[in-house]
Order: C-alpha cells, then sequence, then structure tokens
DNA sequence: GGAATTCTTACTGAAATACTATGATTTCAC
DNA sequence: GTGAAATCATAGTATTTCAGTAAGAATTCC
C-alpha cells in the first residue's frame, strides 16, 4: 500500500509517451525536462519499465523510449506494480497472519482488502489512453 | 498514501475495545498480549487515540483504556488519520503541483486523487461496529 | 571517430519506521 | 501510606527505505 515517487514519476513519464506516439523515440533527457524529474532517477524507471515490457528502448544516438503496445492497453496498475511492486495490503501479511491465526480469522483484514480492491479497481480501469486524452483536454483550455 | 504497522497496531487494538464494551477499561498489556502488539509501541499509539478524543483512558492501577463513543460512530479512517496522518495521495503535492502548474494540469493528478478518494470511501463507511460483530462472527465460526 | 544515448552497478545522504528505555505521575488495594 | 499497576512523557536507536547521484561501459547514429 506504498504508492511512492517512482510511480508518480513513472506515471508522467508514460503520459508523455503516449502523447507523443508515432514521433520516434523520445530520451530520458527530454522527458526529465518537461515533466521536471530528475534525469538519472527516471533513467533507471525507464529501464524498469522496459523490463517489464511496458517500454521499449532504442538504443543508441537519436535513441529513446517509446511506449510497447497501445496506451489502451497499458493500465495504470500495470505501471505502478512494476515500479512500486504489487499492491498489496502491506499490512497484514507475514507473522501478522500467524498471529491472526492464533485468534481464528482477524476482522482488521476485510478492511485491509476491500481497501486494496478499491484501489487495484482505480488503477486497473484507467488506462494510457484516458489519460493521454484527458491531459490533451487540459492542455488545450489553456 | 502510507499505511503503516500504527494503522495496523492501531486499527486491531481499536477492535479488540469495540468487543469489550461494558468490560472496564482494558490496559494496553493486557491488548498487546491478546493482538501480539509489542507493548511499549502499542502504549504511544493508544496515547495518541486519547488526545484525538477517540479512547478514554483512566490511569492508576486497574486503569486502562475504553472506547470513547459509540462504535458505530467510530469509522477505520479516524483511526487511520489519528494514527498515520491525513490520507493524501502523497503524491502530487508542493513542489509537483508547481511542475504541474508549468505545463497546465497534470492527468496524472486526477488518477490520484480518484484513488484517494475511493480509499477513504472504504475506510469511511466503515465502523468499529461492523469490525467487531464481522470479529465476533469470525470467532463463532470456530 | 565522436556525440548521444541506454545500460549496469554501486554508492550515499536523509528521512521514516518500528520500536526500546527510562522514569515520572497517577491511582487502586491493602 | 506503601506498593503495585497502570498511564504519560520524552528521548534514544537500529534498521530500512527512499530518492537520488556517480561513474563508466556498451551501443548506435552521423
Amino acid at each position: 500500500m506504498r504508492l511512492s515517487a517512482r510511480s508518480e514519476y513513472g506515471l508522467l513519464a508514460m503520459i508523455e509517451l503516449a502523447g507523443r506516439i508515432g514521433e520516434g523515440p523520445a530520451s530520458a533527457r527530454e522527458i526529465s525536462e518537461v515533466q521536471a524529474i530528475p534525469p538519472k532517477f527516471l533513467e533507471q524507471l525507464l529501464v524498469t519499465l522496459r523490463k517489464a515490457g511496458l517500454v521499449t528502448a532504442v538504443r543508441g544516438a537519436r535513441g529513446g523510449f517509446v511506449l510497447d503496445g497501445a496506451p489502451e492497453d497499458i493500465s495504470v496498475l500495470q505501471i505502478i506494480e512494476v515500479l512500486d511492486g504489487p499492491l498489496s495490503p502491506t499490512v497484514c501479511d507475514d507473522e501478522r497472519a500467524a498471529a491472526c491465526g492464533k485468534s481464528g480469522a482477524c476482522a482488521a483484514g476485510t478492511v485491509w482488502n476491500r481497501a486494496t480492491r478499491a484501489l487495484r479497481e482505480v488503477f486497473e480501469e484507467t488506462t494510457l489512453a484516458d489519460l493521454a486524452s484527458e491531459q490533451r483536454r487540459m492542455d488545450s483550455h489553456k
């Protein structure tokens, strides 16, 4: 249940890439400037995203990154889980589960699960296509 | 958007208290043993909960803590926000907002907001009464 | 060959987390 | 009124995580 700067930056970068489809690869430096993200940090995130198959990298001069797949097919959840790990309740795992077992089951767990499910739903149903068009709308309205 | 052990332990303790209404004060040590929570840590959490008005403390021997108010009136959200601070998007604040301002508004922000809202809903609509009865149900089903 | 880029690995400073320690204060029971 | 049991207050600490930096190797375009 932790959402760090990695997800935030990563999502910004992915939205940026989604808005540049058909324009050839965008370099990490370019993206970092437009989105105000620490360049070396972003570089790492992009490599992670590539290893997960969400972007394609073009090495060498004039290289950069391109979205891998259609924006409609990439959900925010995918990006988050690649960068911050699985979106689990953080709470109620490992030893805690054992403690729960001691006294049967814990009602607390049901809340954490509902919360996680709610988060997943939001992140799963939102795609880069949604966000890219939202971004265009925002940009055009001044 | 961070849910730490404080919230987890605190919720467990509050559920425990909700299940003991009418039995007089429960000491921190007692609760810590039943729920397998580090005792001194729990002590601090309970003091915090008292300062927020969610529990009442009875000092001295035979003292302890009692739920302050009816379980139906205490939401999980209240507990979480007291112990872990406001449930805000973590992301997209401060300097980031300034960066957003630079290029207008950011579509990413809309996702974080939806996510936060979804979380709040779950936590807000779940009360200690719900969890206490859920717990009783779980305990009775062996 | 040189410049621009990704890739890899390692490092680091700062903050947060999850406690622990100590002792003062209050109160009940006897 | 003394001792035990409890809360309260404050400070300390070990570990981890976060966010970012650094340095250089590998790749590719021009």
